[in-house]
DNA sequence: ATTGAATAGTACGATTTCGTATCAATTGCG
DNA sequence: CGCAATTGATACGAAATCGTACTATTCAAT
């Protein structure tokens, strides 16, 4: 029997994957490199440890990645003046552009289907990931530290 | 600007993620070997095609994925009588076993995941999934063949 | 302060995944 | 039918990812 909402759930993330595969290669990004630009123009500075705990990718992955996208001139190591054992990654101006390319090619979809539902059914949605919250236990991003929520 | 389902489509699959990866590594697989292994126990026999479509893995890495698994003796390949190109993909007792017992790990975080929403939530959520298949345009398994339609 | 445990990141060899070329079988169309 | 285009899968070298070990820094407890 099918599970009702883990099979879903990989589902529609595999339906906007094959959705945003295209636009990342037109870009000469893998989608895991656009998600980092992605999530670093939103959220950035921040240390690899978040990307890590973000994407789900080993540390010695993110070493790598992140040597391709800083040696391609998209975002650059930092000193980081609270911790010297972490770097904060910045994201420079060449990749913050085409991480604005990419969130609008998201945004687009994501008004189709504001288009298509309910403010009801939205809650809905919202208040089945947030039950998979609480179960998982499972924080993915860092306890806000700013006045604003950040939201993955 | 976060954006509205992506972000938390994504999180709930990273969530579950970590919730199964433990899992599996118990069975001593990774998280695809597993997912290949339940899709089979589900859905199966069915030819590398589908489970291509499924994943989103290359067709190339499964080859070798299904190696490996094969010489576990937790599926085998058989021949398929109606597309001599491909083969089917069928479980083996040992696989079905494993999967068994990660599909029940699934299961229990799904019943919790109900026991916390009300059917109308539930609805919504699956409104808007239902919203990201139109847009999107992507059907990632293929037209129901059997009489009853399979969810992945 | 000192020490032990935990955390952030990198190095590097092992494994997995990918991209491309290739072959066989099937499908579609003249 | 006959033949081009498509599809299903594999082979193999290139690239990405992983697992482990290691260094440096921070945190916690005394």
């Amino acid at each position: 029997m099918a599970l009702r909402f883990f099979s879903p759930v990989h589902k529609a993330t595999r339906q906007l994957e094959i959705f945003l595969e295209p636009r990342a290669q037109a870009e000469e990004l893998t989608l895991r490199e656009a998600h980092s630009l992605c999530y670093l123009c939103d959220y950035g500075p921040c240390p690899i440890s978040e990307l890590h705990r973000v994407l789900g990718v080993k540390r010695s992955t993110l070493t790598s990645l992140i040597d391709r996208l800083e040696e391609r001139g998209l975002l650059r190591r930092e000193a980081n003046p609270d911790d010297r054992r972490s770097w904060q990654l910045a994201i420079e101006r060449t990749g913050a552009a085409i991480a604005t390319r990419l969130i609008e090619d998201g945004e687009a979809i994501e008004r189709e289907i504001e288009k298509r539902t309910t403010a009801q059914q939205r809650a809905g949605f919202n208040a089945v990931l947030a039950a998979i919250t609480e179960i998982t236990q499972v924080e993915v991003r860092p306890a806000t530290k700013s006045p604003q929520g950040k939201a993955e």
